[in-house]
RNA sequence: GCACUUGUAGCUUAGAGGUAGAGCAGCUGGCUGUUAACCAGUUGGUCGUAGGUUCAAAUCCUACCAGGUGCGCCA
């Protein structure tokens, strides 16, 4: 007898004819009065769920095996044998079944066979990964996050395991969440009246990280082709399907680099993972086209065969403004692009990804490298048809002078980015990167349109359930 | 943060001033191999909560609670 996963079951590993013991949840049980029971179960090995047929020569058939429901967990064990029936390679012809645990009330177990809303699914979010939609979501999400992985790896890249906790805003902008001990009932005020940080845990503010990218270019600039990938934490009251408090991004950070190498790397990065995706998700990627989204495969061939569009802001503004189309907010020069901006061109006038490059100065980071018009950054933006922003990404200023002279004219405390100077002031090198959202990434990929969807447990504003 | 919108059985929903109906799931029975099986029967709801209007409220009004969509901010 050998224990084997559902996923190599169905392909028939073991051997036709052999004894194999498979365990996993039901998923349906359906049967024969005459003495036999075909019972799907599914372990999360793959999309498809293996059959076992049981007849009532199996000792607790009558006791048991007829009384199992969907989502009851067995272990059964039988023989390999190529399936009388259509709709599978391989079934199992059970001679035990074992019941490992029972539901307990069949009428109100929350993810019954049958189709569910999202919005049901993500009420019982703890449920929810034994369904066909989030079982596949979640193959989908691994498979692209090892594909990540090995892409940086096979391209000589560094994983740097950047800090959750931290004390320095990347941006200047954005709300964080704030990381304390001190007892929020009893706060210690300073002479002036002031929270006393000095008396917190690190004996000043912390917070939760809202980008690991300035931390990840101090290694950069030392080991040459460097990414973090891990969750950020944005404390923004945002409310939309593309929004997480809490969500991952995978941001590559390359040395002697410039915005056009960057925007290289973000191509074959997506390239990469999107094939990834098609070669080993396949079960996964027909249920989303059947079930989803009838569009998500030829998205992906359409990515992988094609070059991203690549246009200026400027160019962006003037499509825009030739357009003819009515927006709500009006194309003017030095706007920043809204969604409906960024849609027409990415969904309707593109048709596929686009790097937008080249953004106004105002509109940008203080580290975006100043162009030599003087009022532009070496900024990118891929915008995905149907997504919107799905990587942002600059080359970074590498001149003090001009650094200094950003964080002045912006108003920012120059004494939180001493160490981030310290990198301009001991052999700077040009060096760019970009952050990819690893959640809207996942959402493009499956056509899941909700991010809450692609990610375990969603962390939004007013909900921390789970 | 703003605007809009929705809460009826375990799930999906019909009902739009006159006292709740269906499909699925569950349960019972039937069917020699089924594919989210099929056939027959059947349990289950003080209509999100609290007020108000009315002879009468699931239905109209107010507040609250819990969802959703769009926008802003961004990934």
């Amino acid at each position: 007898m050998s224990l084997v996963s559902i996923v190599d079951a169905l392909a028939g590993k073991p051997g036709e004819g052999e004894k194999v013991t498979v365990q996993g949840w039901v998923r349906t049980r359906r049967d024969s009065k005459a003495g036999l029971s075909f019972v799907n179960i599914h372990d999360g090995s793959c999309f498809n769920p293996i059959q076992a047929v049981v007849d009532n020569n199996v000792n607790n058939y009558e006791s048991e095996v007829i009384k199992l429901t969907t989502g009851c967990s067995v272990r059964v064990t039988g023989t390999l044998v190529p399936s009388q029936g259509k709709g599978q390679t391989f079934e199992i012809q059970a001679t035990e079944v074992e019941v490992l645990g029972w539901v307990d009330d069949p009428d109100t177990y929350p993810m019954p066979m049958k189709p569910h809303t999202v919005e049901h699914l993500r009420k019982h979010a703890h449920l929810r990964p034994r369904t066909n939609l989030i079982g596949a979501v979640t193959r989908v999400r691994n498979c692209l996050a090892q594909a990540v992985h090995r892409f940086m790896h096979e391209n000589g890249y560094n994983w740097i395991h950047t800090p959750i906790i931290t004390a320095s805003d990347a941006e200047g902008a954005g709300e964080m969440f704030r990381v304390s001990t001190l007892d929020q009932a009893n706060l210690p005020m300073t002479d002036k009246g002031e929270i006393d940080y000095s008396k917190d845990f690190f004996g000043q503010e912390s917070f939760l990280t809202v980008s690991g990218q300035l931390n990840v270019e101090a290694y950069c600039l030392a080991m040459s082709k460097v990414y973090t990938f891990g969750p950020t934490f944005r404390a923004e009251n945002s409310n939309t399907s593309r929004h997480l408090a809490e969500f991952w991004m995978v941001e590559p950070e390359i040395a002697f680099a410039d915005l056009s190498q960057n925007a290289d790397l973000a191509e074959a990065m997506m390239r990469y993972i999107f094939k990834a995706v098609l070669d080993e998700c396949g079960d996964d990627m027909a249920f989303f086209q059947q079930r989803v989204d009838k569009d998500c495969i030829n998205r992906l061939e359409n990515v992988i065969d094609n070059n991203f569009e690549r246009m200026s802001y400027t160019d962006v503004i003037s499509v825009l403004e030739k357009s003819n189309k009515k927006f709500e907010y009006d194309v003017k020069w030095g706007i920043d692009l809204q969604s409906e901006h960024e849609r027409y061109i990415a969904e309707e006038y593109v048709g596929r990804p686009t790097v937008v490059t080249d953004y106004p100065k105002d509109i940008k980071a203080f580290y975006m490298r100043m162009n030599d018009d003087g009022k532009t950054v070496a900024a990118m933006d891929v915008l995905a048809p149907g997504i919107g922003e799905i990587i942002g990404g600059a080359q970074r200023e590498e001149r003090l002078d001009v650094l200094d002279a950003r964080i002045e004219e912006m108003g920012l405390p120059a004494e939180h980015y001493w160490w981030y100077r310290d990198l301009r002031r001991y052999g700077t090198v040009p060096h760019a990167g970009f952050g990819l959202g690893f959640d809207r990434c996942v959402s493009y990929v499956t056509g899941v349109q909700n991010i809450r969807d692609v990610i375990p447990f969603p962390r939004v504003p007013n909900n921390v359930k789970f």
